[in-house]
DNA sequence: GTGGGGGAG
DNA sequence: CGTTCTCCCCCAC
């Protein structure tokens, strides 16, 4: 999963994305370059009448169409990874419309803006309450329980997932006693995240004001886990501690060390070939991030009851202790580390988690090492080149280059400039520049823009817009 | 900081 | 499809 920040968009930027796209984008509706548009369809004619044309939200969602289209397109010309993307206002919704055109494509939900309708709400309405987001198959036999009031029945034999009920969120919705209160009751207890009522009802009604986060440049936490059909002794244990601190060495080297000089190791230096010679260079690799507490998880198989059936559990137990730090040693022999760190640390620690001698039988071991102190010095998010970059390079540019909007496009409340005549300032610069045959008008050099003018008229874009440019001057480069 | 619950992919 | 493995966040103590 690639995360890009796309929250630095700041206002100014987007005014003047929106302007591009709005008078760049020739189709105006539903056949824009997204694979996917979910929406009423708009009413004849609707789309071509200017007067329709400017909801600051239709502009952002087209905005992110095109700059997802964008992303998608570098993602593969560049890594090689094809993508799904979901665009809609909200983090939620995104993630489902993302659902509609899938593998290899991307979906837009438009808003609502025939009749006051309500097209997020009926998309929301339309989905089984465990398939959203954030509804686990525990809360989502709450809530079907309180729709069906009775015990939601699902699938014996099935261990996972599946219900025979099929409990949709207008159904939810619609029961009289639907409300955050009623919700805090239904839903919260111990170890349950405060307000959980008021956030599952918003939810259910399309609000949704989860931040979009920073990608870390190093995990929270690295684990490492087994199953077993019989683990009950110690004798195996031992030997299974030894085969997973061996590999959860072998990830830290992996995951939490980077070359001195040169950036991280590569994802393909990842994988057997890095693993099979390390400790490599051991002077020019330094540690990200030190992990501080080490970690032994269980999984205890249940008893057998009278009647001869086993309840299958998946509670698990675990215990947490200091991460020895001779593991850090880059000179020692990844075998020689594990065997210690069995012997200095996990042995205690599992007898703490299973006093008896004999007796359990254990179904899942885990080893993880987590609170990682992360190294200064290295910058504090995990993107190369963000998307505020493509703009902020810009800035002095646009500044010269004040879009002079008669108010029609997007009202953003704040200073627009004066003036009426939808008239773009030249800077005086002119930006030729090479194109590459079959990129369809999109730069994919790891180079910073320059300016990132269009070629035919020095207008200042951002890369993503250009397709779209070059079509509103008529050339078709697709 | 430790231990457990719930969830996502 | 169901299962396994990994990772995440939240909370009480």
């Amino acid at each position: 999963m690639v995360e890009y920040n796309v929250e630095v968009l700041n206002h100014y930027d987007l005014e003047h994305a929106f302007f591009q796209l709005a008078r760049d984008d020739p189709t105006q509706g539903f056949e824009f370059d997204a694979t996917g548009i979910a929406g009423h369809p708009y009413p004849e004619g609707y789309a071509a009448d200017p007067a329709n044309y400017v909801g600051e939200e239709t502009m952002r969602l087209r905005l992110g169409s095109h700059l997802a289209l964008y992303m998608r397109h570098q993602l593969e010309q560049q890594k090689g990874y094809t993508s799904t993307v979901g665009i809609a206002t909200s983090k939620v919704l995104s993630k489902l419309v993302g659902n509609l055109n899938k593998p290899k494509g991307q979906t837009t939900l438009m808003p609502s803006i025939v009749g006051g309708a309500d097209y997020a709400q009926d998309f929301m309405d339309s989905h089984e309450i465990g398939k959203l987001p954030g509804i686990g198959f525990k809360l989502a036999q709450k809530l079907r329980e309180f729709a069906l009031q009775r015990p939601a029945a699902f699938d014996t034999g099935l261990v996972y997932g599946g219900t025979k009920e099929r409990i949709t969120v207008a159904h939810l919705r619609k029961h009289p006693e639907f409300s955050p209160e009623m919700l805090e009751k239904l839903l919260a207890g111990p170890g349950s995240p405060h307000g959980i009522g008021r956030k599952i009802w918003s939810l259910l009604n399309t609000v949704d004001d989860t931040e979009v986060g920073q990608a870390r440049p190093v995990p929270r936490q690295i684990s490492i886990e087994d199953s077993y059909i019989r683990l009950d002794t110690l004798a195996e244990v031992l030997k299974e501690l030894n085969v997973l601190a061996r590999s959860l060495i072998r990830r830290m080297r992996l995951d939490l060390m980077e070359n001195k000089d040169e950036e991280p190791v590569e994802e393909e230096e990842k994988g057997e070939v890095a693993a099979a010679k390390s400790p490599p260079n051991v002077e020019k690799m330094k540690w990200l991030a030190h992990p501080k507490t080490l970690r032994l998880t269980t999984r205890p198989r249940q008893p057998l009851q009278p009647d001869g059936t086993r309840v299958r559990s998946f509670k698990r137990i675990s215990h947490s202790a200091p991460l020895p730090t001779f593991v850090f040693g880059i000179t020692e022999s990844v075998d020689a580390l594990a065997e210690k760190l069995v012997n200095e640390a996990l042995v205690g620690m599992f007898r703490k988690l299973h006093p008896e001698k004999a007796g359990w039988n254990l179904s899942l071991v885990n080893l993880a090492v987590t609170n990682m102190a992360e190294t200064a010095g290295e910058s504090k998010t995990a993107d190369g080149r963000d998307i505020g970059g493509m703009f902020k390079r810009q800035d002095k540019v646009l500044k010269e280059f004040r879009v002079l909007d008669d108010g029609s496009i997007g009202d953003s409340g704040e200073d627009k400039g004066k003036g009426g005549d939808n008239e773009y300032v030249d800077n005086g610069e002119s930006n030729l520049r090479d194109e590459d045959e079959d990129d369809g008008g999109w730069d994919d050099s790891e180079e910073p823009l320059d300016t990132g003018g269009c070629p035919v008229c020095g207008m200042p874009l951002p890369p993503f817009a250009m397709h779209a440019h070059m079509r509103f001057h008529g050339l078709d480069i697709t």
